[in-house]
DNA sequence: GTAGATTATGTCAGTCCATGACAGATGACA
DNA sequence: TGTCATCTGTCATGGACTGACATAATCTAC
């Protein structure tokens, strides 16, 4: 890798993290780009060229969170169902995230905080978990082998699994990844419990 | 009711009007609060004595069709399992809007292909949803005796359900109460089917 | 290592969304 | 009719974003 392309990468990360330790201390709304850029001892316009709005920003841990979650979810192998395939891969993922570097589970931590706090940000990243949804879907459809609004349903609902999942963390759980686990983990319990067997084959 | 009154009331409504037609005309991105404002002759100051944001006005039938649903919720009586109650208070919402003015029923739909075509109001729309989702929860939790973990997926469910049955709509079925109905119909149904009895009791 | 091509950055000007302050207009009511 | 409350327009401002252009940094080939 390049010196430039190193260099970028440094810039975005300290972008992130700038203006989520801004947001933090202030608030979503009454920090400015200015400030962030000047944290980070760039101008304004720069910021810009990194992430498309003040929204992105606040979003890029989720985003890439999600990346690695597809991921893991074309990793698993083609003899499990599709919601054991959906909820391994999550569990992949936040295994991958806890074995990590502590720097990416902190800020990635910290970026559920901002996105907790800040209705606007809620509603950005429920769009990014439907634009991911199209993605699941193509991997449900093609598990059960019919793209149809089973599979649909069944995708809506791992969805809906894991934001009642989140929800449901306090704000110190918010800072702790274990007992995200375990509250994601009781979710998938109840799912298992309140569905007839074979619901998503 | 005064005059006063009732100018105000026309005023919000031409609003609305001239917004979804300007969105559905050119985009909701490339139409400008000035534009809005002079399509009513008012200023583009008053537009925001009206709307809070360009994004309220796009929503604000969305905004009244959340607050019937809720109103029928309440209507439903107490013998009806949680899920029940809120299929039926869907159908009885439809069945007001299908025989009530037919300038109410175009403004709905209009503003659904506007919701459905711009990512930024969807996104928006998933944000009322779940701040109603928070009134429904307290329904559920009443009906079922118990504020827990399964009265939130029973919520969540029924979010899923409403928003994949409008997912499934074509263009043509936006712009259709009867198609609407049908697709929501064919979700309620799979609901039925794929969950264990009593599964919402 | 130097020249020339690429790419990143800063500066500047401009548009649009949104909000506060104030003054004038209009409906409400005795 | 006169007074009061409320609505509206005008003006000024701040902050998010974007295009255009010049400068500076990195990269590539020699």
């Amino acid at each position: 890798m390049g010196l430039r392309e190193r260099k970028k990468l440094k810039t975005r990360v300290a972008l992130i993290d700038a203006a989520l330790d801004l947001f933090l201390e202030q608030g979503y709304e009454s920090t400015t780009i200015d400030q962030i850029a000047a944290a980070v001892d760039v101008s304004p316009r720069t910021f810009f060229r990194y992430f498309g709005s003040k929204e992105e920003v606040a979003l890029a841990p989720a985003t890439d969170a999600q990346d690695v979650f597809l991921s893991e979810l074309h990793d698993r192998p083609g003899t499990e169902s599709p919601f054991t395939a959906l909820a391994q891969a999550m569990r992949g993922a936040v295994a991958l995230l806890r074995d990590g570097e502590p720097e990416d589970k902190q800020r990635f931590l910290k970026a559920r905080q901002v996105v907790e706090a800040t209705p606007t940000i809620f509603a950005g990243q429920m769009r990014l978990m439907l634009a991911n949804e199209r993605r699941i879907l193509e991997e449900v459809a093609r598990r059960r082998g019919a793209d149809d609004l089973r599979s649909q349903f069944v995708t809506a609902t791992f969805t809906s699994t894991i934001r009642v999942g989140f929800e449901n963390c306090t704000v110190e759980e918010l800072s702790d990844l274990e007992g995200m686990t375990k509250r994601l983990e009781d979710t998938f319990a109840l799912v298992d419990d309140l569905m007839t067997p074979d619901w998503d084959r």
